[in-house]
DNA sequence: CACTTGACCTGTCCGC
DNA sequence: TGCGGACAGGTCAAGT
Protein backbone atom coordinates (compact mmCIF):
# COMPACT_ATOMS: atom_id res chain seq x y z
CA UNK A 1 0.00 0.00 0.00
CA UNK A 2 2.33 2.54 1.60
CA UNK A 3 4.51 4.28 -0.71
CA UNK A 4 7.15 6.96 -0.49
CA UNK A 5 4.82 10.14 0.05
CA UNK A 6 2.46 7.45 2.46
CA UNK A 7 5.77 6.23 4.67
CA UNK A 8 6.84 9.84 4.94
CA UNK A 9 4.19 11.02 6.42
CA UNK A 10 4.24 8.44 9.26
CA UNK A 11 7.79 8.69 9.30
CA UNK A 12 7.72 12.70 10.62
CA UNK A 13 4.49 11.79 12.49
CA UNK A 14 6.40 9.32 14.75
CA UNK A 15 9.50 11.23 15.15
CA UNK A 16 8.06 13.05 16.61
CA UNK A 17 6.44 10.97 19.90
CA UNK A 18 9.08 8.15 19.60
CA UNK A 19 12.65 10.06 19.56
CA UNK A 20 14.17 9.31 23.02
CA UNK A 21 11.58 6.47 23.95
CA UNK A 22 12.54 3.42 25.66
CA UNK A 23 11.13 0.35 24.18
CA UNK A 24 9.78 -1.83 27.27
CA UNK A 25 7.92 -4.62 25.91
CA UNK A 26 7.28 -6.45 22.11
CA UNK A 27 4.19 -8.36 21.92
CA UNK A 28 4.13 -10.56 18.63
CA UNK A 29 0.59 -12.53 17.57
CA UNK A 30 2.36 -13.61 14.05
CA UNK A 31 5.91 -14.29 14.24
CA UNK A 32 6.03 -15.06 10.63
CA UNK A 33 5.99 -11.22 10.38
CA UNK A 34 9.41 -11.04 12.21
CA UNK A 35 12.44 -11.96 9.85
CA UNK A 36 14.79 -12.46 13.01
CA UNK A 37 14.19 -14.91 15.56
CA UNK A 38 12.27 -13.68 18.47
CA UNK A 39 15.17 -13.24 20.66
CA UNK A 40 17.21 -10.89 18.63
CA UNK A 41 14.01 -8.89 19.26
CA UNK A 42 14.34 -8.93 22.96
CA UNK A 43 18.42 -8.25 23.13
CA UNK A 44 17.92 -5.28 20.95
CA UNK A 45 14.82 -4.15 20.68
CA UNK A 46 13.29 -3.87 24.18
CA UNK A 47 15.12 -2.15 26.59
CA UNK A 48 17.04 -0.01 23.88
CA UNK A 49 16.15 3.67 23.35
CA UNK A 50 14.80 4.65 20.03
CA UNK A 51 17.28 7.70 18.49
CA UNK A 52 15.45 8.49 15.70
CA UNK A 53 13.17 7.54 12.54
CA UNK A 54 13.99 7.44 9.45
CA UNK A 55 12.90 6.29 5.78
CA UNK A 56 14.42 4.47 2.96
CA UNK A 57 12.73 4.34 -0.53
CA UNK A 58 9.04 2.35 1.40
CA UNK A 59 10.78 1.01 4.62
CA UNK A 60 10.80 2.69 7.60
CA UNK A 61 14.00 2.93 10.23
CA UNK A 62 13.77 2.89 13.68
CA UNK A 63 17.10 3.98 15.25
CA UNK A 64 18.02 2.42 18.41
CA UNK A 65 20.91 2.83 20.82
CA UNK A 66 21.71 -1.11 20.92
CA UNK A 67 23.62 -0.39 17.72
CA UNK A 68 20.50 -2.19 15.74
CA UNK A 69 18.28 -0.75 13.54
CA UNK A 70 14.73 -2.01 13.55
CA UNK A 71 13.50 -1.89 9.62
CA UNK A 72 9.69 -1.76 9.49
CA UNK A 73 7.89 -2.62 5.51
CA UNK A 74 4.24 -2.11 5.24
CA UNK A 75 3.54 -3.35 1.95
CA UNK A 76 0.16 -3.48 0.74
CA UNK A 77 -1.95 -3.12 3.95
CA UNK A 78 0.50 -2.23 7.04
CA UNK A 79 -0.62 0.26 9.62
CA UNK A 80 1.52 1.80 12.23
CA UNK A 81 -0.57 3.98 14.75
CA UNK A 82 0.70 5.29 17.62
CA UNK A 83 -1.67 5.99 20.86
CA UNK A 84 -0.89 7.74 23.87
CA UNK A 85 -1.25 6.57 27.37
CA UNK A 86 -4.33 8.80 28.00
CA UNK A 87 -5.95 6.07 25.43
CA UNK A 88 -6.65 8.66 22.55
CA UNK A 89 -5.24 8.91 19.26
CA UNK A 90 -4.54 12.85 19.01
CA UNK A 91 -2.44 15.61 18.09
CA UNK A 92 -1.58 18.48 19.95
CA UNK A 93 -3.75 16.76 22.91
CA UNK A 94 -6.97 17.38 19.92
CA UNK A 95 -9.08 14.39 18.90
CA UNK A 96 -8.87 13.77 15.41
CA UNK A 97 -12.25 12.76 12.73
CA UNK A 98 -11.48 9.18 10.78
CA UNK A 99 -9.03 7.58 12.76
CA UNK A 100 -8.05 4.06 13.06
CA UNK A 101 -9.26 2.06 16.19
CA UNK A 102 -6.70 0.45 17.43
CA UNK A 103 -5.89 -2.75 18.39
CA UNK A 104 -8.06 -4.17 16.16
CA UNK A 105 -8.73 -7.61 14.98
CA UNK A 106 -5.02 -7.05 12.43
CA UNK A 107 -3.21 -5.99 15.72
CA UNK A 108 -0.40 -8.25 15.33
CA UNK A 109 2.53 -6.52 16.90
CA UNK A 110 2.59 -4.19 20.24
CA UNK A 111 5.31 -1.92 20.70
CA UNK A 112 4.80 -0.89 24.25
CA UNK A 113 7.22 2.57 25.39
CA UNK A 114 8.30 3.84 28.35
CA UNK A 115 5.81 6.56 28.30
CA UNK A 116 2.99 3.71 28.56
CA UNK A 117 2.09 4.86 25.06
CA UNK A 118 1.85 2.14 22.42
CA UNK A 119 2.55 1.22 18.66
CA UNK A 120 0.06 -1.23 16.94
CA UNK A 121 1.17 -2.79 14.02
CA UNK A 122 -1.84 -3.81 11.74
CA UNK A 123 -1.75 -5.67 8.96
CA UNK A 124 -4.86 -7.72 7.00
CA UNK A 125 -3.04 -9.47 4.31
CA UNK A 126 0.05 -9.49 6.42
CA UNK A 127 2.67 -8.87 4.17
CA UNK A 128 4.31 -6.61 6.07
CA UNK A 129 7.26 -7.38 8.12
CA UNK A 130 10.01 -6.52 10.82
CA UNK A 131 14.11 -6.98 10.06
CA UNK A 132 15.91 -6.09 12.79
CA UNK A 133 19.73 -4.76 11.05
CA UNK A 134 23.04 -4.34 12.46
CA UNK A 135 23.01 -0.17 11.82
CA UNK A 136 26.44 -0.24 9.97
CA UNK A 137 24.45 -3.18 7.63
CA UNK A 138 22.12 -0.33 6.34
CA UNK A 139 24.01 0.15 3.27
CA UNK A 140 24.62 -3.04 2.55
CA UNK A 141 20.62 -3.82 2.75
CA UNK A 142 20.11 -0.96 0.62
CA UNK A 143 22.72 -1.01 -1.71
CA UNK A 144 20.05 -1.99 -4.48
CA UNK A 145 17.83 1.05 -4.26
CA UNK A 146 18.09 4.50 -6.68
CA UNK A 147 19.06 7.48 -4.50
CA UNK A 148 16.13 9.11 -2.83
CA UNK A 149 14.00 10.55 -5.57
CA UNK A 150 13.19 13.39 -3.55
CA UNK A 151 17.12 14.42 -2.57
CA UNK A 152 19.27 15.86 -4.72
CA UNK A 153 21.45 12.88 -5.90
CA UNK A 154 18.28 11.96 -7.49
CA UNK A 155 19.58 13.58 -10.72
CA UNK A 156 18.36 13.64 -14.20
CA UNK A 157 21.91 12.27 -15.17
CA UNK A 158 21.54 9.43 -13.36
CA UNK A 159 17.79 8.03 -13.69
CA UNK A 160 19.22 8.79 -17.63
CA UNK A 161 22.11 6.06 -17.22
CA UNK A 162 19.15 3.99 -14.69
CA UNK A 163 16.98 3.68 -17.98
CA UNK A 164 19.98 2.53 -19.76
CA UNK A 165 19.76 -0.84 -17.77
CA UNK A 166 15.33 -1.09 -18.40
CA UNK A 167 15.43 0.06 -21.94
CA UNK A 168 13.48 -3.35 -23.34
CA UNK A 169 11.00 -3.24 -20.91
CA UNK A 170 8.09 -0.95 -20.50
CA UNK A 171 8.40 2.79 -18.83
CA UNK A 172 5.87 2.00 -16.02
CA UNK A 173 7.32 -1.25 -14.86
CA UNK A 174 10.72 0.87 -15.06
CA UNK A 175 9.72 3.45 -12.93
CA UNK A 176 8.24 0.74 -10.62
CA UNK A 177 11.87 -0.71 -10.14
CA UNK A 178 13.06 0.22 -6.40
CA UNK A 179 16.58 0.41 -8.25
CA UNK A 180 15.31 3.54 -10.28
CA UNK A 181 12.89 5.29 -8.06
CA UNK A 182 12.78 4.37 -4.80
CA UNK A 183 9.72 4.86 -3.21
CA UNK A 184 7.21 4.94 -6.46
CA UNK A 185 4.55 2.65 -6.56
CA UNK A 186 1.44 1.59 -8.49
CA UNK A 187 -0.53 5.26 -7.64
CA UNK A 188 2.79 7.68 -7.83
CA UNK A 189 3.63 5.91 -11.59
CA UNK A 190 0.25 6.30 -12.94
CA UNK A 191 0.63 9.56 -11.88
CA UNK A 192 3.92 10.51 -13.34
CA UNK A 193 3.28 9.69 -16.23
CA UNK A 194 0.34 11.20 -16.87
CA UNK A 195 1.93 14.40 -15.61
CA UNK A 196 4.88 12.96 -18.04
CA UNK A 197 1.90 12.68 -20.93
CA UNK A 198 3.85 9.24 -21.37
CA UNK A 199 2.43 6.14 -21.93
CA UNK A 200 2.78 3.45 -19.70
CA UNK A 201 3.20 0.77 -22.08
CA UNK A 202 6.08 2.36 -24.11
CA UNK A 203 9.63 1.01 -24.31
CA UNK A 204 12.09 2.98 -22.50
CA UNK A 205 14.34 2.79 -25.43
CA UNK A 206 11.78 4.36 -27.44
CA UNK A 207 11.74 7.96 -25.08
CA UNK A 208 13.30 10.60 -26.63
CA UNK A 209 15.33 12.68 -24.08
CA UNK A 210 12.68 15.69 -23.73
CA UNK A 211 10.45 12.86 -22.72
CA UNK A 212 12.85 11.26 -20.00
CA UNK A 213 13.10 14.76 -18.74
CA UNK A 214 9.84 15.62 -18.33
CA UNK A 215 9.25 12.35 -16.25
CA UNK A 216 12.30 12.91 -13.92
CA UNK A 217 10.61 16.49 -13.49
CA UNK A 218 6.69 14.09 -13.41
CA UNK A 219 8.19 12.07 -10.92
CA UNK A 220 9.73 14.94 -8.34
CA UNK A 221 6.74 16.80 -8.90
CA UNK A 222 4.15 14.02 -7.97
CA UNK A 223 5.98 12.86 -5.00
CA UNK A 224 6.50 16.49 -3.49
CA UNK A 225 2.85 17.42 -3.59
CA UNK A 226 1.90 14.22 -2.75
CA UNK A 227 3.97 14.63 0.51
CA UNK A 228 2.30 17.70 1.29
CA UNK A 229 -1.07 16.01 1.05
CA UNK A 230 -0.16 13.29 3.68
CA UNK A 231 -0.33 10.62 0.91
CA UNK A 232 -2.91 9.24 -0.30
CA UNK A 233 -5.85 7.26 1.58
CA UNK A 234 -8.66 4.81 -0.21
CA UNK A 235 -8.73 2.39 1.90
CA UNK A 236 -6.39 0.90 4.80
CA UNK A 237 -3.51 3.80 4.38
CA UNK A 238 -3.91 5.71 7.98
CA UNK A 239 -1.11 7.85 8.88
CA UNK A 240 1.54 7.51 12.45
CA UNK A 241 -1.70 8.92 14.11
CA UNK A 242 -4.21 7.01 12.07
CA UNK A 243 -5.48 9.81 10.27
CA UNK A 244 -6.19 9.54 6.18
CA UNK A 245 -3.92 11.49 3.65
CA UNK A 246 -5.79 14.04 0.99
CA UNK A 247 -4.09 13.19 -1.90
CA UNK A 248 -6.65 10.64 -3.55
CA UNK A 249 -8.86 14.19 -3.85
CA UNK A 250 -6.16 15.31 -6.21
CA UNK A 251 -4.99 12.54 -8.01
CA UNK A 252 -5.50 13.11 -11.86
CA UNK A 253 -5.26 9.57 -13.02
CA UNK A 254 -4.90 6.35 -10.61
CA UNK A 255 -8.39 5.10 -9.91
CA UNK A 256 -9.93 7.73 -12.27
CA UNK A 257 -10.89 5.19 -15.57
CA UNK A 258 -14.23 5.99 -16.76
CA UNK A 259 -14.10 9.57 -15.95
CA UNK A 260 -12.80 12.65 -18.07
CA UNK A 261 -9.22 13.39 -18.41
CA UNK A 262 -8.53 16.59 -16.67
CA UNK A 263 -6.28 17.98 -19.66
CA UNK A 264 -8.48 16.80 -22.49
CA UNK A 265 -11.95 15.86 -21.55
CA UNK A 266 -11.63 12.14 -23.02
CA UNK A 267 -11.94 9.24 -20.94
CA UNK A 268 -9.65 7.51 -19.15
CA UNK A 269 -8.26 4.29 -20.29
CA UNK A 270 -7.57 1.23 -17.70
CA UNK A 271 -4.97 -1.50 -18.88
CA UNK A 272 -2.67 -3.58 -17.28
CA UNK A 273 0.90 -2.71 -17.74
CA UNK A 274 3.56 -4.40 -15.91
CA UNK A 275 1.48 -6.71 -14.35
CA UNK A 276 -0.94 -3.73 -12.84
CA UNK A 277 -3.73 -2.11 -12.78
CA UNK A 278 -3.00 1.52 -15.42
CA UNK A 279 -4.86 4.23 -15.69
CA UNK A 280 -3.90 6.59 -18.86
CA UNK A 281 -5.02 9.13 -21.58
CA UNK A 282 -4.79 7.47 -24.53
CA UNK A 283 -5.38 10.74 -26.21
CA UNK A 284 -2.93 12.65 -24.44
CA UNK A 285 0.13 10.65 -23.19
CA UNK A 286 2.07 9.83 -25.78
C1' DC B 1 21.17 -11.47 -17.91
C1' DA B 2 16.57 -9.20 -18.70
C1' DC B 3 12.11 -9.67 -18.13
C1' DT B 4 7.45 -11.70 -16.82
C1' DT B 5 4.47 -14.40 -13.94
C1' DG B 6 2.74 -16.47 -9.81
C1' DA B 7 2.68 -16.71 -4.88
C1' DC B 8 2.19 -14.71 -0.46
C1' DC B 9 -2.78 -13.27 2.44
C1' DT B 10 -7.47 -11.37 3.37
C1' DG B 11 -11.16 -8.42 2.10
C1' DT B 12 -14.34 -6.34 -1.16
C1' DC B 13 -17.01 -6.00 -5.06
C1' DC B 14 -19.53 -7.65 -9.04
C1' DG B 15 -22.15 -10.92 -11.84
C1' DC B 16 -25.03 -14.91 -11.75
C1' DT C 1 -28.54 -14.31 0.14
C1' DG C 2 -24.77 -17.16 -1.50
C1' DC C 3 -20.95 -18.39 -4.35
C1' DG C 4 -17.09 -17.93 -7.56
C1' DG C 5 -13.86 -15.03 -9.66
C1' DA C 6 -11.26 -10.85 -10.30
C1' DC C 7 -8.81 -7.45 -8.11
C1' DA C 8 -6.17 -4.63 -4.43
C1' DG C 9 -1.21 0.31 -2.85
C1' DG C 10 4.57 -4.59 -2.85
C1' DT C 11 8.12 -7.72 -3.49
C1' DC C 12 10.28 -12.13 -4.21
C1' DA C 13 11.36 -16.67 -6.26
C1' DA C 14 10.80 -19.23 -10.16
C1' DG C 15 9.95 -19.42 -14.83
C1' DT C 16 10.79 -18.14 -19.99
Amino acid sequence: MPELPEVETIRRDLARVLRGQRVVSFAVKRPKLLRNPRRAFSRYLVGSTITNVERRGKQLIFKLNSGYSLLIHLKMTGQLVWKSSRGKISAGGHPIAGVAQVPNRYTYIVISLGDKSNLYFNDVRQFGYFHLVPTNELAQVFRKLSPEPLSRSFTFSWLDMAFKRRGRTTVKAAILDQGIAAGIGNIYADESLFVARIKPSRRVSSLSEKERQALWRAIRGVLRRAVQARGTSFNSYRDGLGRQGTYWARRLAYGRAGQACVRCRHVLQRSRVAGRGTTHCDICQR
